[in-house]
DNA sequence: TTTCGACTATTAAAGTAAATGCGTCGAATA
DNA sequence: TATTCGACGCATTTACTTTAATAGTCGAAA
């Protein structure tokens, strides 16, 4: 599928250079295409960006969905959500390699492909929220409310360290400690959800 | 008084345009002097922003400490911390009217500043947390350690709606948004915090 | 000690020209 | 008909130069 191959070796060359620097040359020279051949698959460079993170916030759904089936508690699927969506964080960031401003002002463009991953994330959230409190984990309460405060809180959290991130990359010692606090901020949260 | 009387000038200045677009020959003949005089008074502009920074960091502080000593309960203060944390970071940026990066790019030069005011701030906090652990309100536990996970999810809420802003002044409208928000977020946080 | 006019050094802004890269189109190819 | 691509247009970016503005300095005056 030329498809694929496309968003492959475009995945590629964002993941190392970012959005900015590659060009649609690159790309095409890579896999022995001319690149006016690529707009026959993608009308413009930002499509062809978006389908590249379009396909990772499936994986990612994806992985969470699997979690979601699995027969741990509440607390736990919270916990795994936390680890893996610092992990999909960074690599959007790794795959533009923007400046924060720069992301601010593509945002536009961007503008469906984050709205329908913000619900389909914060869907997923209520519904583990709303499972413990249906279960007895958790206090009653409204899951959707609280869904949107837990994702507010961990999203504060990661833009804080991002944004004092020079290179636009995370080395290990900096993913485990955003990490680590945010899995802190989340049991202090929880400690307040769960029932007596 | 001459140098309170150039801050006050530098300060309206500042708050109108922001650091990068006033000039020094601006604030001088505001109050009827030659610019090298400022300079006897502050030896760089950055040192100037810094003095006028300062007291608005020291008004706040007189603030919050005025706070700490009323016969309220722990949680009262921390709203009333959380109100006046937001205001001042209001007036911080209003008085900048820098961009992220622009803000990032200067730290270094307010490097003490921001740690003198970083490290007053966490110990009010912690002050409050101990105190409401003391008298039986909180659950016992580590105020210190309690505190920077407060001040960090604050901050983050913080940080991810005005990055958003594009003309550095926040409306009344956003003011409640973010206060609101961060008033629902340390009630949460609060829940798993109170003594049964 | 305080003030400031005149000055220097540096930075920012503006102007100009060349290069680059996105996107297009008609023709060729399979 | 679907796919490919060479050549091209055009807007934007980059590189370079020039000009203007601003932070900061210094010696002299008050």
């Amino acid at each position: 599928m030329k498809e694929k191959e496309i968003i492959l070796a475009a995945r590629k060359r964002f993941a190392y250079y970012g959005f900015s620097k590659v060009t649609m040359d690159e790309i095409a020279a890579d896999i022995g295409m001319a690149k006016a051949s690529l707009y026959y698959y993608f009308p413009t460079k930002v499509d062809l960006f978006i389908a590249v993170v379009t396909e990772e916030q499936d994986q990612f759904i994806e992985k969470i969905n699997r979690i979601l089936q699995a027969k741990t508690s509440a607390t736990d699927k919270l916990q795994q959500y936390v680890s893996e969506r610092l992990g999909h964080f960074e690599t959007f960031i790794n795959l533009a390699k923007l400046s924060f401003q720069a992301i601010q002002e593509l945002k536009p463009l961007f503008a469906d492909l984050h709205k329908n991953f913000s619900e389909r994330e914060h869907e997923l959230l209520a519904g583990i929220i709303r499972d413990g409190m249906n279960n007895g984990e958790f206090k009653p309460g409204e899951p959707e409310k609280t869904a949107t405060l837990i994702l507010h809180v961990l999203h504060g959290l990661r833009i804080r360290r991002y944004a004092f991130i020079k290179d636009f990359h995370f080395d290990d010692t900096l993913h485990q400690q955003i990490r680590d606090e945010m899995l802190q901020v989340l049991d202090m949260l929880l400690d307040g959800l769960r029932a007596d």
